[in-house]
DNA sequence: CCAGACGTTGTT
DNA sequence: GTCTGG
DNA sequence: CCAGACGTTGTT
DNA sequence: GTCTGG
């Protein structure tokens, strides 16, 4: 699964992975590493007018339009790939509001065989380049006060190196799917199952953090520093 | 027909 | 909104 | 994901 | 134990 990660990369090397539209981000946008579900994410999706991705921040925890209660949101920050074309609450959102996550790292808890403790990873390009996660976006407007908008990230099987440390990691798509992914028509929408599948087992390197990661409340830059010589990957 | 759910993860 | 369950 | 809160009436 | 909040 994925419920925390990192994104301070510079906007050059997020404009190298991605050709957004906008340029209105400075060049410190937002370093953050410790993004946790119910926050403020960065996103991109596709600007019709352009057809470029075009960047948003929206709440992270997707809420379906039809929910009563946005409250959902809060256990909606993932969505299984192998259900996401049936499930009611993604469904509609796999067909016309998918997106790219942009983020540099992101976060998983390995727990001890006793299941006693549980170990922070921070899983990174060895360049400590940016990627794009596979993320689904909705709109939600029973407020009254305005449209409320959120997310979601796709999530699949371990690949190589995320299953010494947990069974599941989020959808991570090569730069020559984002097109398809963020233009495909909805009547196309169930063929992209094909594109969400594990990174390549040499596409990423993890190491143990500090449990500091633990609060969400830290955000600091020390939080990805190894605390130990081990690293997987 | 209407009522009620609609989700993921991990743990027991 | 749409499907399942009663 | 983890951290932190959890509640009202009647009965013990 | 389970839900809410970040």
């Amino acid at each position: 699964m994925c419920g925390r990660y990192t994104l301070a990369s510079k906007v050059s090397d997020l404009r190298d992975l991605i050709d957004f539209h906008d340029d209105s981000l400075p060049d410190d946008f937002a370093a953050r590493f410790n993004i946790a579900p119910t926050q403020d994410v960065l996103i991109l999706r596709q600007e019709k007018v352009h057809h470029r991705p075009m960047p948003v921040m929206v709440r992270w925890g997707l809420v379906p339009f039809w929910a009563d209660d946005p409250k959902i949101g809060n256990r909606m920050i993932n969505a299984r790939s192998e259900t996401v074309v049936e499930k009611p609450a993604f469904r509609a959102a796999l067909k016309y509001r998918r997106c790219l996550i942009p983020a540099d790292g992101f976060y998983e808890w390995h727990r001890s065989v006793d299941s006693k403790t549980k170990t922070p990873y921070w899983i990174h390009r060895p360049d400590r380049k940016p990627f794009a996660i596979a993320g689904l976006w909705e709109s939600w407007n029973k407020s009254g006060a305005g449209p409320l908008e959120t997310c979601t990230i796709l999530t699949t099987g371990p690949n190589a190196l995320m299953g010494l440390i947990h069974d599941r990691m989020p959808v991570i798509l090569q730069q020559k799917d984002f097109d398809r992914w963020l233009s495909a028509p909805p009547d196309q929408a169930a063929s992209l199952a094909e594109l969400l599948v594990p990174a390549p087992d040499d596409f990423l390197e993890a190491w143990p953090v500090s449990t500091k990661v633990n609060s969400p409340a830290l955000d600091r830059p020390d939080l990805i520093d190894p605390i130990d010589e081990s690293r997987l990957g």
